[in-house]
DNA sequence: ACCATTTATCGTATATTTGCGATATATAAT
DNA sequence: ATTATATATCGCAAATATACGATAAATGGT
């Protein structure tokens, strides 16, 4: 049981959701917050901001970075991220494909809800 | 290990995420989208629509509506469900937070981005 | 060369999510 | 009342995600 079905949905549905799952956890959330008040690159600040271990901080980076959302280069002894934005705006205009899909409904029928 | 640092985090961050957990699964955004279409309550259609048995639907379905993004109510034999509109704008203009930290932001640098 | 600092990665324990068959429940039709 | 249909819930197996200590790797300072 439970195998997974991921691959049997349409693509733009995988994307987006995805995207969702990235920032599916406070601490991304949080992260993401901190990097765009700094609008740059801080490092070990997000670990002293955020209430966890520095392998764990780590972590949620990595998974932030591997979707695209935030960019990383390491500058000497420590390393710098900030939100990539174009990615970032580009998920969230994905929203307005439900609200698309709601304005070109055939059937408009409000029965029971 | 692994304990739950949920309640660690700000409560706009922990709504935020709860949010996106919501559509982090294809099958629910695809249940978004049927629903947008529908504009209205369609019920086992969204059972025929997805590639998945009766009981993991009607899970994804409970999860979207415990959330409150679906509203939902027995009709008959059936069971209809369609997006609650304000709720999920609601939720998606929560997306505007980071636009707006990242304009307020008093460090402007760009050092390694 | 040695040490302190910073960050990434590994290994692993635990928690949560996903998927589905089986079954319960509720209604409609006969 | 019996049966068919539609949906929800239960219970469990498998897959993923989360958290963190330990450790590696890389750099800068002495």
């Amino acid at each position: 049981m439970a195998t997974n079905r991921k691959m049997d949905f349409l693509a733009d549905e995988i994307v987006l959701a995805d995207f969702a799952k990235a920032i599916a956890h406070p601490a991304r959330i949080a992260i993401l917050k901190i990097l765009a008040q700094h609008k740059s690159c801080i490092c070990g600040e997000i670990v002293e901001g955020l209430p966890l271990a520095q392998a764990t901080v780590s972590q949620h980076l990595k998974e932030l970075k591997s979707i695209g959302l935030i960019k990383g280069s390491i500058e000497g002894k420590t390393s710098c991220y900030c939100i990539d934005w174009e990615v970032f705006n580009q998920f969230v205009n994905q929203f307005g494909v439900f609200a698309e899909l709601s304005q070109n409904a055939s059937c408009q029928a409000q029965s029971c809800c």
